[in-house]
RNA sequence: GGAGAGAUGGCUGAGCGGUUGAAAGCACCGGUCUUGAAAACCGGCAAAGGGGCAACUCUUUCCUGGGUUCGAAUCCCAGUCUCUCCGCCA
């Protein structure tokens, strides 16, 4: 039989699901600000299985001409063959029609999800730590750094351009022992394995943990040679830590796989040009101790408060104010059900900022990567997998610079890193 | 950069034009045996998609894309990836 052209098969939301439920679907995604064309979506999907349907028909035909060896019917398997190109080609139309509708539509909130269009609506869960009173006013961390000579806009302006940043000495220092007390506390108190991944994602890559396509603006591409798949640098470690399980089927007894990591993020940054220029709240390079967790479906909710306690412990443990927020649905990201977003305090803007997102994917990135597991059952069936930041290390270190700030300028060192930092309790000009 | 080898089910690995969706082993699940476990033995065990309330049934899939043939895991072409050796660099 003539090999039928084959599509790259894309995986998204089950569209079986949804057909089930195709109103219900719709007006919960609508929550999501992201509209579907119901009847688009539809259509397509009638006409596709009615296609799929008629091909089936011919090709059965087919195969039992080519298993009965009767010479006397082979023309008419050839005729058959030019029919089913046919159907299959334009089977193939519809379908990827279909795929590109569907690629686009993020994850199903949960229920539990506040409902509402834009951040304002976010719930505030929890409250900690004492907001620093000062006697003076308080610097902002680039002044703070600036003063020091030890953070540099001007020279990453210079050698590389806007959104950069040079850290030097004892800043320098803070950000490395930062990453470092993070992994340590990681690994030894929460379980997490340490990875060291590349810092280069494939199209694949960005495509299973859902950068890809719809958020592609903000991706840095970079280019390896001209025949190799399309490469991005990441925009987080999530995308390739997730990814570790793309494509396999793993025991039960793998699970929960919980991964950490510390690596530069890359991102454009496109959208929000004007927001965030001053100071280092908004680059297009930090570093970022990642926290991925691989689990059973049923188990996400309650890895997600795990993740997110894991997450807020690192706060504690450099006594910096914070609050929980849980995002509503319209401020949740693409691949996200539910996210709980963990704000530090900011002494300069007078207001908390955003340090760690921790979201449960539910089976929304298992889908699309193809990641399984061999249930109690014995089935087969997607992973859950889940993302936080533990934390994003250039926030954090802003948020050290500005709460333990002194009135002369220099910096009082958290005890807890004292030993990630030769001791140092202070950071002072020299 | 030069020269080779390879890509098959959860894993290892046979097959090299028709009954092969694919041997065998491992893993896994169920059973017999056992006080329990192990071992042994017996049985089961790919995925995606379509149709059906269901039992069930059909189609596709042996890296990807094209081609030859009535018929391809098997033959031809192109590509991707992996490995080994040499060179180069760290």
């Amino acid at each position: 039989m003539r090999k039928e052209s084959k599509r790259k098969k894309k995986n998204m939301h089950n569209i079986k699901d949804i057909r089930a439920n195709l109103e219900n679907f719709v007006k919960t995604i609508s929550k999501r600000n992201h509209k579907v064309d119901q009847s688009l979506l539809q259509t397509l999907d009638t006409k596709n299985r009615d296609l799929i349907q008629k091909k089936e028909n011919l090709e059965q035909e087919k195969k039992i001409i080519s298993k009965s060896k009767d010479k006397s019917l082979f023309e008419k398997s050839k005729k058959l063959s030019n029919e089913i190109d046919q159907i299959s080609s334009e089977q193939l139309k519809i379908k990827n029609d279909l795929d590109n509708l569907l690629s686009n539509i993020p994850n199903l909130p949960l229920a539990d999800v506040p409902e509402g269009s834009d951040e304002s609506h976010n719930t505030e869960v929890e409250k900690k730590g004492k907001i620093p009173e000062f006697k003076f006013k308080p610097k902002s961390h680039s002044e703070l750094g600036v003063d020091l000579s030890m953070i540099d806009f001007d020279l990453a302006t210079k050698t590389t351009g806007s959104r950069f940043v040079f850290l030097k000495e004892k800043i320098a220092l803070l950000e490395r022992g930062l990453s470092n007390f993070m992994i340590d506390k990681h690994t030894s108190d929460n379980g997490y394995t340490e990875i060291s991944p590349p810092l280069i994602a494939s199209e694949s890559t960005m495509y299973g943990t859902g950068q890809i396509p719809k958020f592609i603006d903000d991706q840095f591409e970079i280019k390896l040679d001209d025949k190799s798949e399309r490469k991005f640098l990441i925009p987080t470690a999530e995308v390739i830590l997730t990814n570790m399980v793309k494509g396999k089927i793993l025991n039960k007894n793998d699970l929960p796989l919980r991964l950490v990591a510390s690596t530069p993020c890359f991102r454009k940054e496109a959208g929000s040009y004007g927001k965030d220029t001053k100071g280092m709240i908004r680059q297009h390079q930090f570093y970022k101790v990642e926290l991925v967790s691989v689990v059973e479906p049923e188990n996400c909710k309650s890895e997600l408060e795990r993740m997110t306690n894991c997450a807020t412990g690192i706060l504690d443990s450099l006594k910096l104010p914070y609050r929980k927020v849980v995002l509503c649905t319209g401020d949740m990201g693409f691949s996200a059900e539910k996210t709980y977003d963990i704000e530090v305090w900011i002494p300069s803007e007078n207001k908390y900022r955003e340090i760690s997102s921790c979201s449960s994917c539910g089976s929304f990135q298992a889908r699309r990567m193809k990641a399984r597991y061999k249930n109690d059952k014995n089935e087969t069936v997607f992973l859950g997998t889940l993302n936080g930041s533990g934390l994003a290390v250039g926030r954090t270190l802003i948020a050290i610079l500005e709460n333990y700030q002194l009135e002369d300028g220099s910096i009082k060192i958290p005890e807890v890193l004292r030993p990630y930092m030769k001791n140092l309790d202070k950071i002072s000009i020299k």
